[in-house]
DNA sequence: TTAAGTTTACTATACTGAATGGTATTTATT
DNA sequence: AATAAATACCATTCAGTATAGTAAACTTAA
């Protein structure tokens, strides 16, 4: 999946033979990512990463087999380790994981990705399987960890399913989005004080 | 978009030339259906649709001008109009169309479609604004006018966005599907009374 | 130090084989 | 006569490859 990468000796010693550009694997992924989101897996094509890349064909096919090898390695560089900071405050936490979340699908072909990770679901399962271990999952555990901790603080009703009100908590993005509205800057807010009181009127 | 229907008078008089197969616009709009869920637009080919649906091509383009109009005629012939019936009582309504919706995505493709258009935003949008206007609408209504009548009731707590509501009640199958866990079939009981109660142990 | 040779990376270009949206033409049916 | 449907076709696109030549690094040896 990843580029191969020669041995290299701790001594100056360096393999044989012209080095690779060291810009160029960045460009390529940079280059698959935005088309992939903008256009989609299917239409994303090597000729247009290529061009996009500022290389041609056989340079990236040196360093990935098959464009499905080079959609994935795309998605798994394009995961943004960095999380918003843990305060402990519950309510703020959550709003600023969520509100994380927001900008990223709130950026441009934010949620397209998305989409053509899902409609690849049957004809290119391990685009999904890489999407959902790179971009769906580590959110997820975020959210998770910062629930179970104001669970152990006894901040939640007792009962409650964590991994449900992760579901709801993200999903509600989502559902915004596929109906075609738009995500307001306090969205998050509400969100969040919204599941945290719940709907009913008595309790 | 629909298919050209000839004037047709009340006397025994009928339209010149050999008249429609009767049965081919359902099998045409089936098979573009379903082949479009299972692999997407883009991949959803005409000459498939011709072959599952027992027809040749021209047959198709007699009917539909392009594959798009075509796609969104699909969407829009798939539209099922009948919903649960309403008891007055919330929770159960609520869960209910929920049930309804879990069934939706439950069969096979029924997410895909989600996805195809979704990934479609920027290439062909009127693909997207379809599926919304058939798929997503309806569904956000019914539940709407549920959620519109219990706050008639004064059973919503003050204050509470009923749209928002929407969205998360929504939203958490889609999150779940994302994540690649499976809806159980308590999914959406549990669903609707985690929202209803809230997440927080004090109010 | 320098020059030649070796190895790998990259560019440019052309190509293949398959798939695809759409159509021109012909044949069948009422 | 008028329309429906079937056959065959076209032009384009695309993933992936082959080829030829250039560029950059190292190794060897005079």
């Amino acid at each position: 999946m990843n580029p191969v990468e020669p041995e290299r000796s701790n001594v100056v010693s360096r393999a044989p033979g012209r080095p690779r550009e060291p810009e160029t694997d960045q460009h390529i992924l940079d280059a698959a990512f935005r088309l992939m989101a903008q256009h989609g897996y299917v239409r994303m094509s090597m000729d247009a990463v290529a061009a996009e890349a500022g290389v041609t064909k056989p340079t990236i096919y040196r360093r990935w087999p098959s464009k499905i090898e080079l959609a994935m390695a795309a998605l798994s560089a394009s995961c943004d380790a960095s999380r918003p900071p843990v305060t402990g405050d519950t309510r703020s936490d959550l709003i600023a994981e969520m509100e994380h979340f927001r900008r990223a699908i709130s950026r441009p072909y934010g949620m397209s990705l998305y989409g053509t990770a899902l409609a690849e679901e049957h004809e290119t399962p391990e685009l999904l399987a890489a999407f959902r271990e790179y971009l769906v999952v580590p959110r997820r555990r975020a959210l998770r960890t910062l629930l179970d901790a104001a669970q152990a603080r006894g901040e939640l009703r007792p009962g409650v399913d964590v991994a449900l009100v992760v579901n709801l908590l993200i999903g509600a993005f989502y559902a915004q989005y596929v109906a075609g509205d738009p995500l307001a800057d306090d969205w998050s807010e509400k969100l969040v004080d919204t599941l945290w009181e719940g709907a009913a009127s008595t309790r």
